[in-house]
DNA sequence: CTACATTTTAGTACCAGGTTCTAATGTGTT
DNA sequence: AACACATTAGAACCTGGTACTAAAATGTAG
């Protein structure tokens, strides 16, 4: 937000800088009142020119040439800004319903999810998207193609085949094996691939329940309809 | 945002709304007017009043009039909403960095994570938490509880006792367990209480390696075996 | 048609929180 | 003193409104 710096409208002269240190020095308090500016803006950018007056002790007009120098723009702006930025967000990340597009669902029997891993999802000093991301995925996945009311994950076994890196897209493919013995539960398996190579692999034991009690001795996961 | 109403702003007097059949729709148009407001602004917040005496046909004034019955503030208190809102939830969300506050860490030993369940970590149709969020909670403690440069979970093994509902407070406890036999993994026991019931139990295989290399190649690691 | 209620439009004054521009006044340096 | 740079002051103007008053249009009942 901030980090857009100055359009030179700063005039000090660089050989003034270099050749004369002292000056550098003597400069400073206004270098000082700036970094304290940008630091203060930071952890409130809800401030106004106003309030910002009263902290630093300078005129309005020194506070609006700061955020000029250092390409500050002003309170709504700001506000507008960050209100875009969480509109974005809020429109891209349904990642708490769904994670990852399901591209065909045949219920009862297999379905297809495509989640391509972004920023969000990785190590930032790695760029290794987080295994529970992956997960998400799968899991996701084999409640949506279980065609019941609730669908509750009661235990999975996975595997990690390989690691998975920022920008690739991961193919999940979930096929039901029914268990035999319990109408309640079925078992998905899930096979996640990035091209042609599989990354990770999981077993689900699904709950299901087309009766809406029953709703302790395991996790809900899908309230389709 | 929306969804304030009238501070009885309108003067319809009920009396003819209930009385004068006829009128409830002839004065249709005011109300079609207001929901079609009500739409345009939810589905784009960032619209001034100018843009909408063009979309609607009516005076700016008209506009107005209905924002007040509607209770829809303006456009800079709207941004204004939003930019809060986002503001906090950066502040309480670096959800993709570790899922759950960790209050106690011993490296590769064991570590607890608190976790709470909110609105946005289950089905709002049943108030129970959606598994991969547990899941997130138990794998971010598994790897944060291992003492390396990189740890990637390699598989897992997860079983979910109970369901978890909406306000629950989880708290997650990690043992490492050192797998013989190989010093690139470890095993970590992960329990998930609430109160003093255990709701999620894994067991996590978590591959780790000092060196800074091999990041190609894959969790790498893994398909070496 | 008249009287009245309601809705819509118009217009003015005012506000916050700025931008933009000009100009004066420090303050430090040589 | 002469100059550079920093700081402050002030006025005009902008957007996107609120608050308020008042007139006009429209509907509706009797």
């Amino acid at each position: 937000m901030i980090g857009v710096y100055a359009k030179s409208l700063c005039h000090v002269n660089i050989s003034h800088i270099i050749i004369r240190g002292v000056i550098a020095i003597e400069r400073l308090p206004k270098r000082a009142r700036q970094q304290q500016l940008v630091k203060i803006i930071e952890e409130n950018p809800f401030i106004t020119d106003q309030e910002l007056t009263r902290k630093l002790k300078v005129s309005i007009q020194t506070i609006r040439l700061d955020r000029m120098e250092l390409g500050i723009p002003e309170l709504r702006e700001r506000m507008k800004l960050m209100a875009e930025r969480s509109y974005d967000q809020v429109r891209s990340l349904p990642l708490h319903e769904v994670i990852g597009e399901i591209v065909d669902l045949q219920l009862d029997k297999s379905g297809i999810s495509i989640f391509e891993i972004a920023d969000e999802h990785v190590f930032s000093r790695t760029g290794i998207a987080r295994g529970h991301h992956i997960f998400a995925q799968a899991n996701s996945l084999a409640v949506a193609v279980i065609n019941d009311e609730i669908a509750l994950t009661f235990s999975a076994d996975i595997r990690f085949v390989r690691s998975v890196h920022l920008g690739e897209k991961c193919i999940a493919k979930a096929y039901v094996r029914p268990l035999s013995g319990s109408k309640a539960k079925a078992k998905v398996e899930v096979f996640t691939y990035v091209g042609e190579e599989m990354v990770f692999q999981g077993n689900f034991v699904i709950y299901r329940s087309t009766v809406d009690e029953d709703h302790e001795g395991g996790i809900h996961h899908a309230d389709r309809h």
